[in-house]
DNA sequence: GAGCTCTGAATTTTT
DNA sequence: TTCAGAGCTC
């Protein structure tokens, strides 16, 4: 039917170092590719190219950053190789963390694990931590001891890096150094409550993998289930990560990364630009591509971008050029307050839809999670439907995590942290209580149904029996069908949710929701770890598939607009102590990662680009000694980089009556008299 | 041992 | 404001 030459034609799609990437032959292979370039597309090209060529699709390894970015490249590629056998759903996409439970549950009995183990995710793994601090006395010590959140971090640093406890200590930590000792115990128990309880943390994922890949025999198997290995996002991957990689090509060394040194911006979850630079070493014969066509964004945005990444401390030149030109330089806004701007952006927002910009194709990016809320709060005012994409708040709910919990011990009932959710949720159940339950139920070698005959104290005899009633209902279903159990827990679980929180019909709709999700599934166990590796992460996940003519803007950490692009993006919030953040204003490397969370804000942007800097922020919190703050202009935006932009100050372009800025003396001088009322019994008027 | 109330502390990014 | 933890009472 189609000759060779058509067969291949997409390959004209791809300008010539895309091409060469897309068809590089065996051997590693590092691509450098800039904002823009068709990273995403060469990789998509790559697959279809593999498969083109007549390898197996389940023999290609894709591990990408998000599963989404996986879906949506393998959708690309399976687009390129519609003749003949496509078969791009056979080929393992995820992320590392994704695919290692993959592997960790084919190979369970090598890593010493039961196949039934369940993931814990951040919280439950601070949790643990905590429990275990208690058990050691640590929380009352003269001194206090680090949070249970610091403790985590500082064991996922060790683990992600692999580095020795006392080097991160000294590195990252240094005001917990002399909890060194206490440290090292508490990670101790904690590893080994974790093997008790038959759970895995985040890291463990990637620990056990690397552990399997360290014994020969089993390196040899796993490497020698692929033949391909592609790694997108290169730059934000850590040191287990790169061993983990250099493990699974013993075999072979079909190795092609794909990254960009200007957009690490991981580092706090122990990534590493070394990889990128450490890649030839590692991979003897590596050949390197350098891609520098931009082909997202206008020149004028790009302009800006260059410079702001130019005066990085250390950078490898690239600069990035595109043939798309424009008149319009990007516009650095400033405002008086975060009204002012919620005001502008608005009225853009929707000056940019009336040309004809749909919602969808606009974003507005911020540092934190919360600096969108004023704005949110405006945009339902106007009618202008969102989507929220950052923070991770449906999966911390905790009426979400208490039915998730549920699930959680019926697939392995051996997990503590599960059992102890639910029970102390009950009347009558304390923390002694439910570790004597949870020790009757192991004592019966870990059938849930033991805890019928456990001697429960009167006040938690009726809803310890519901809970029992459930569970005896629900563990002939087995793993099947997550959507019909969700249904039963949540009838046992209803009085318990309007007992312990208010609103409850708000949680109620959450609940409603993950029935729905779960309804997607077959098996629990894909439904649990589904949920807690790539958690639904916007508004729009929770409601199913958002059918297509629906219109909405874009709201997203810059963390998470990672790998996008939009016609429009505002950056909002671009003042000192926002970008950078003040918790990441420590050290020098942390600040070179702001700059380039930054620079990763501005090359999502296509056609148009708003900065925007309030100069007051009026504060959320209590316990500050002033209401608002006077705010610098991010310092990025150096005396080198301005000018390449079009400055507008709104304050002055447009006053307004009610500008507070025309009031000089300070807003405390009120909340003062007042106080002062009560001063010698005076009653001033 | 459970559960309430009060106090004090601290607010990023995410697999 | 929200959350965790300490301390008090039943």
């Amino acid at each position: 039917m189609s000759t060779t030459h058509d067969e291949y034609a997409w390959l004209d799609e791809l300008n010539p170092q895309q091409r060469e990437a897309v068809t590089y032959g065996d051997g590693p292979l590092l691509v450098v590719a800039g904002a823009g370039t068709g990273k995403t597309k060469t990789l998509a090209y790559r697959v279809a190219y593999l498969i083109s060529q007549g390898m197996d699709p389940s023999r290609i390894l894709l591990l990408t950053f998000t599963r989404r970015a996986a879906q949506e490249m393998l959708r690309r590629a399976s687009g390129i190789v519609t003749r003949g056998t496509p078969g791009t759903g056979r080929v393992w996409g995820g992320t590392f963390h994704a695919i290692a439970n993959r592997l960790l549950r084919l190979y369970h009995e090598s890593a010493g694990l039961r196949q039934d183990f369940t993931v814990m995710d951040q919280g439950d793994a601070e949790d643990l931590l905590n429990l275990i601090r208690h058990d050691l006395g640590l929380h009352k010590m003269e001194k206090r001891f680090p949070r249970k959140r610091t403790c985590l971090s500082i064991y996922s640093r060790c683990v992600n890096a692999s580095e020795d406890l006392e080097l991160v200590l000294q590195s990252e930590y240094p005001w917990c150094q002399e909890w060194k000792d206490e440290l090292r115990e508490l990670f101790k128990l904690y590893v080994t409550r974790k093997q008790e309880n038959n759970v895995l943390d985040f890291d463990d994922l990637l620990l056990y993998w690397v552990h399997l890949l360290s014994t020969p025999a089993l390196a040899t198997e796993i490497s020698g289930r692929f033949d391909y290995v592609l790694v997108d996002e290169y730059q934000d991957t850590n040191r287990m990560q790169a061993q983990i990689l250099g493990g699974m090509c013993t075999e072979h060394d079909n190795i092609m990364v794909v990254g960009d040194d200007a957009q690490s911006i991981y580092r706090f979850r122990g990534a590493t630009v070394r990889n990128m630079l450490d890649f030839p070493k590692q991979f003897a014969g590596t050949t390197v591509l350098t891609l520098e066509q931009n082909y997202r964004s206008v020149m004028p945005i790009l302009d800006t971008a260059n410079l702001l990444i130019s005066e990085a401390e250390d950078q490898y030149t690239k600069e990035l050029w595109s043939e798309r030109s424009s008149q319009q330089r990007p516009k650095l806004v400033t405002c008086k307050d975060e009204g002012e701007q919620d005001e502008f952006l608005i009225e853009r927002i929707l000056q940019h839809y009336e040309e004809g910009i749909p919602l969808k194709e606009q974003a507005v990016l911020f540092r934190a999670a919360y600096l969108s809320t004023s704005l949110e709060l405006e945009l339902t005012r106007h009618n202008i439907p969102y989507h929220k994409y950052g923070g991770l708040k449906f999966m911390e709910a905790a009426h979400v995590k208490d039915l998730i919990a549920i699930l959680r011990l019926l697939e392995n009932p051996r997990d503590e942290m599960a059992w102890f959710r639910v029970l102390l949720l009950m009347d009558g159940i304390g923390p002694s209580t439910a570790a004597k339950i949870l020790d009757h139920v192991l004592a019966n070698g870990g059938d849930p149904q033991a805890i019928g005959s456990f001697k429960a104290p009167p006040a938690a005899r009726d809803e310890l029996r519901a809970f029992t009633q459930m569970i005896e209902d629900l563990l002939p279903m087995g793993i099947n069908e997550p959507a019909i159990q969700i249904e039963r827990i949540r009838k046992f679980y209803d009085s318990l949710l309007k007992k312990t929180y208010d609103n409850a019909s708000v949680r109620v709709r959450d609940l409603v929701s993950l029935e729905q999700i779960a309804s997607g599934y077959a098996s629990r166990r894909k439904f649990l770890v589904d949920l807690q590796l790539d958690p639904p992460s916007a508004t729009a996940d929770l409601a199913g598939p958002p059918s297509r003519d629906e219109d909405y803007l874009i709201l997203s950490t810059i963390h998470s607009a990672k790998g996008c692009e939009w016609d429009v993006v505002y950056l909002i919030h671009a003042t000192d102590g926002f970008l950078p953040s003040d918790m990441s204003a420590g050290s020098e490397e942390e600040l070179e990662e702001e700059r380039r969370l930054a620079y990763v804000a501005l090359t999502r942007a296509r056609d148009f680009l708003y900065v925007s800097r309030p100069l007051r922020y009026y504060h959320r919190w209590y316990g500050l000694s002033s209401p608002h703050s006077y705010m610098q202009l991010c310092r990025f935006f150096s005396r080198h980089v301005v000018p390449s932009m079009e400055t507008v100050n709104l304050s002055r372009q447009q006053p307004r009556r009610n500008d507070m800025e025309s009031f000089s003396e300070p807003p405390m001088d009120i909340s003062e008299r007042i106080r002062q009322m009560w001063d010698d019994g005076e009653v001033p008027v």
